[in-house]
DNA sequence: CTTGAGTATAATGTATTCTAAATGCAGTGT
DNA sequence: ACACTGCATTTAGAATACATTATACTCAAG
């Protein structure tokens, strides 16, 4: 493999990135440049591309001569989120669905098994989410539509820290293991519409339990 | 209304991105940031940020130490693009159709008027581009979907010079007219299941147009 | 003639510096 | 007490200057 030459900017853009979707910096809180520049020692340049980045990722809103911000996602936008992400995913799993290896099967249920185990221990949420979108993303590993992949990826990215929030405030997606299983079982059998379906499900599933859990927090503030 | 003020980074993004889908800027060409600069008086660093904006939209490719080139889409892409753009425009649509008002459906009609007026005068295939999308927007109109509408003409855009090199090589669009008079009909009747799978063949026959157009042209190449 | 190391060059990436916009505050006048 | 104006401060935007990377080219060795 050949040597990376990462450059600063994209050093930037991943340690905000990670800084966002770990909560450090919280939602709707402004981004100073500087603050970010002289933190991470280097100067506000490769700062304001990274936030630029940043923002076609959906993390980040900028505004000329205001400044950016953590972006802030409300239920309305988590709803619509979601069903994107349903509809996608669905897509891109009917195009992976018949590609699938059964040396893929295999990893993805190691995956399952991992992701499991470490539910089980109740540590790492950190862990969680990963294993969580590494397993999606081994069912959808054939679909030979890279596109498609980049915009589950994003809008995936961009909802990995509301799904860790329900993690944490509902005490796990319990839900999901059986589902999973489920999901991979049907893709064993090459069902491409129950699949799919069970799919979409699964997702929309999730969107619910974390739009109840906002709405909650949203109402709370008042 | 509020005057605005644009910042620098803005005004060259729309410049470049003008001339990118107006095919000033050829597809695979590289776009020199110290060219670019110099030709609209501003210095690199507007330059750079407005090619990061564009490479977010997809227009534009940005690799590390070698520069931005147009982006060039192959035939498999314009096919994964517009299998998209059925997909999410039909998902819009389904959100929309019920909220269209009987003003709005009027409205679709005369821009679908202008639309064909503009197709028979043969003149200004500029100006057919623009219509088409807006006919499409105005029946998007009431989705209440402001992410997938923002993808949706994201990709619109993108696919904009492959639809107007289309238009210019087969001479238009001829069967459109048509088919959006059935659309907009099946719209007004409130024949949601019928209108997005409808809409979704309109796409997918517009992609097989241009896929088949793209392949020529390609083979013309060797 | 081909291949490879080394250098030259041209382009990008980044730091520094300067400019301009937005925001908050003080002071004045009503 | 209030609103308005203008200044000061802070932050972002942009230009210039410098550093780094990639690539094309040279030239020598095999």
């Amino acid at each position: 493999m050949a040597i990376e030459h990462k450059t600063r900017t994209q050093l930037v853009a991943e340690a905000i990135r990670a800084k966002i979707l770990s909560g450090e910096i919280k939602a709707g809180e402004p981004l100073r440049q500087a603050a970010l520049a002289t933190e991470m020692n280097v100067s506000r340049i490769p700062v304001r591309e990274a936030l630029l980045q940043l923002e076609a990722e959906g993390l980040v809103n900028f505004e000329a001569h205001k400044g950016a911000t953590a972006t802030e996602l409300s239920a309305s936008q988590i709803d619509e989120i979601f069903d994107l992400r349903a509809l996608l995913e669905a897509e891109l799993l009917s195009h992976s669905i018949d590609g699938l290896t059964d040396q893929d099967l295999i990893d993805a249920e190691l995956i399952l098994t991992e992701l499991e185990s470490a539910m089980d221990a109740g540590d790492t949420h950190l862990a969680t989410g990963g294993l969580n979108s590494r397993f999606h993303g081994k069912l959808y590993s054939r679909a030979q539509r890279p596109q498609t992949r980049e915009l589950v990826d994003m809008y995936s990215k961009n909802s990995e820290r509301y799904v860790r929030m329900h993690i944490l405030l509902a005490g796990g997606l319990t839900t999901a293991p059986e589902e999973h299983r489920t999901l991979l079982e049907l893709c064993r059998v090459k069902d491409t519409k129950k699949a799919c379906d069970f799919l979409k499900k699964h997702i929309l599933g999730a969107k619910n339990d974390i739009k109840k859990l906002l709405l909650k927090i949203e109402d709370e503030k008042r």
